[in-house]
DNA sequence: TTAACTCTATACTGAACGGTATATAAAGTC
DNA sequence: GACTTTATATACCGTTCAGTATAGAGTTAA
């Protein structure tokens, strides 16, 4: 094997599937590279360590995620139509990290496992510098909701919080074969959901 | 030292200040013990293993958070009464949620950890006999809501997946210090706006 | 052909890993 | 006090860890 991308590409692929079966700590870069089939020097060549691997690997594919959800979260008011206001902007990024969890099963387990991350664990500053992204994407969006709709006003921190916690359980169920579907009817329910209540 | 409660105790708060910081796979054994000030044949001596260890402290603590919600959870219906009904039990159960992650805010954390974690991770099997039974309490107490209001039929999976996701957000922000309180008042918050949605 | 650069390997490093063998100290019982 | 049981230690085990030194193969340009 002597193509560079095909050779970094694989690597990344193998250490993709073994951090989302089993997180960062639990994988040695001797089973990366035995999956990979290639010998450990030649990892250290394209990555210098073991945390270079992980964080070219989370710059993939939260390069991705982060700019699918900066493309649609932006919020242009039309508080007289629901159909043109909150509800589809939501809709949009509801279905948006639906897609993207889908494509990339993989990559989302590990998003989800982000989430509640320890501190001290021994990438979480660099897992930080990607992850966060998207919070404050919501966050600025639900802002944006809150200059318009005063009833939202001082909640868009607890609000845009929930948003996010409430999709990534749908996803959670969905990559638990828990839930068979994740498509744009599943997002309109969920976003109905949180944006009406239980009993709407 | 030969106070038995008194090592099994010392060992076991160590191991829950490390496990929360950095994760199970990421503390060896020597730093537990070289925290606890003893050696490792003692702690193999009181607990076989590392993963006993783990097992003894998550039963320690989930005995006692499924203990209280299992006493909240229960629902009885009062679907004329809306301060009789559904409200109470759930701002009952949060409350609880709060009240436990306030106490336990260390394993707490290690709970938020543990909802999301990689499935061949070398403690999942062990964390899932203890994590998933809150899970199934809520569950059962979203049938039976079901049972008497109609619109929330079918819908008890996801109405119960995405309650305990809003919890978890409140305290994962009050764990970031990201919110200052998880009172009553917040809870009843959090519960109005699960049941009423953004607006209300 | 040679030199330089890129890529991949074998063999190795010292440290750290979870756990163990054995001795001994401490506590309990008769 | 003698004996038994419980509790704690020193020293050790084989394996695994992330990473490294060095050699060699392949490619390209002069």
């Amino acid at each position: 094997m002597n193509n560079l991308t095909d050779n970094k590409e694989n690597i990344l692929n193998c250490a993709l599937s073994l951090f989302s079966q089993k997180g960062y700590e639990a994988v040695s870069v001797q089973e990366i590279v035995s999956n990979a089939k290639i010998t450990k020097p030649t990892l250290y060549y394209y990555f210098k360590s073991k945390e270079g691997v992980y964080d070219k690997l989370l710059i993939k594919y939260y390069t991705q995620l982060n700019s699918l959800i900066e493309k649609v979260s932006h919020y242009s008011a039309n508080p007289d139509s629901y159909f043109e206001d909150i509800y589809p902007i939501l809709v949009n990024v509801t279905t948006s990290y639906f897609t993207f969890a889908k494509e990339t099963p993989l990559f989302y387990r590990m998003v989800l496992a982000n989430q509640y991350m320890p501190k001290s664990s021994s990438v979480y500053e660099i897992m930080k510098k990607y992850h966060y992204i998207q919070h404050d994407l919501l966050l600025k969006m639900f802002y944006s909701m809150g200059e318009i709709h005063t009833n939202l006003k001082n909640k868009e921190q607890q609000l845009s919080f929930s948003y996010l916690g409430i999709v990534n359980t749908y996803i959670a169920l969905f990559l638990s074969d828990k839930v068979s579907t994740l498509n744009c009817e599943k997002a309109k329910e969920l976003v109905h959901q949180f944006m009406h209540g239980i009993y709407a």
